[in-house]
DNA sequence: TGTCAATAGTTGTAATTAACAACAAAATCC
DNA sequence: GGATTTTGTTGTTAATTACAACTATTGACA
């Protein structure tokens, strides 16, 4: 009778849900740390550190493609802009045909730093995927989409807490 | 010849790791977001919300401990604590062997909020690990375990950048 | 036992990050 | 050609955080 509504309704192990839980919050908080890691090591803000590569990956870029690709208000995206020109790392031109555009795109400093920051980045990543064992590769890239395909479900509450 | 090398020093596809980066950046983005819609769920800053969670779990709890545990400073979290008392979600108690030490305790309007934290986050950690095709589950759960791991061989570069 | 060092927490100050509102300039749409 | 929309900047404000200076208390040792 117990195996039968089991069967029919899995009722999740609350253990494991908790143990999930609690490996998802490490790991947010470990990937945070990568983050940040990231931008220490280039001398800029996390913020300049994103938008610089924004810009180094699709220029030229307006201000507010770049805006929605980091999720930042147009405003303060306009003022880290502004931090990466008179660093001298980014260029901020008028697009030739719609004034109102502005044109991004990477001076020779900042397009430097850039493949720079990438680089680095690509043998850090190749640093932590090869100490992954190597029969695990194919499955740890896979859990991660499987995980990326499942957190959508959260939802906020609309504030009932 | 080429095969040999490939097996002696297994080069690491490049497109992999690339794609490796990729998925570790989405994930750091949306878990970032799960960790933003917990704390709008009840009506607290994230620091606010964490620090209750913490307090909640293992009260009573020093202010040292505390900022330990969050990777805050003590300033920082001195300040975190003043906000959870002015909103009559925690005590600031003496501790009644060392009057240095700050005991922090919930109050009953903050247990009940901590409860209600940690039923809801619950229920939608269910939701996202039910959403998990049930044959992946545990795969998912050890490649975390795996990719925790692994993060750690990320390390600063110095400032060479 | 009395002084001095260590510990715990608070307060002053400042930098960073971010958003919203108000605005100016340019383009687009009747 | 004037109303509306789009794009970006500036003014203002708030949250988050750290470092340094300070106070109070405890513990240690001599």
């Amino acid at each position: 009778m117990e195996e039968y509504r089991k069967e029919l309704v899995p009722t999740l192990d609350a253990a494991e849900i908790v143990r999930f839980r609690e490996r998802v919050r490490i790991l947010e908080r470990r990937l945070g740390l990568l983050d940040l890691m990231q931008s220490e090591c280039c001398g800029l803000s996390l913020s300049q550190c994103h938008a610089l590569v924004e810009i180094g990956r699709s220029s030229p870029l307006s201000l507010g493609e770049l805006s929605q690709r980091l999720e930042l208000d147009k405003s303060t995206m306009s003022r880290v802009v502004d931090s990466l020109v008179s660093s001298g790392n980014v260029n901020r031109k008028e697009h030739p045909h719609d004034r109102r555009l502005v044109q991004l795109t990477l001076t020779d400093a900042g397009r430097a730093k850039f493949e720079r920051i990438e680089q680095e980045m690509q043998r850090q990543f190749s640093m932590v995927f090869s100490s992954i064992p190597r029969e695990k590769r194919a499955q740890v890239l896979e859990s991660i989409d499987v995980l990326l395909q499942s957190l959508p479900n959260l939802r906020c509450c609309g504030g009932a807490l």
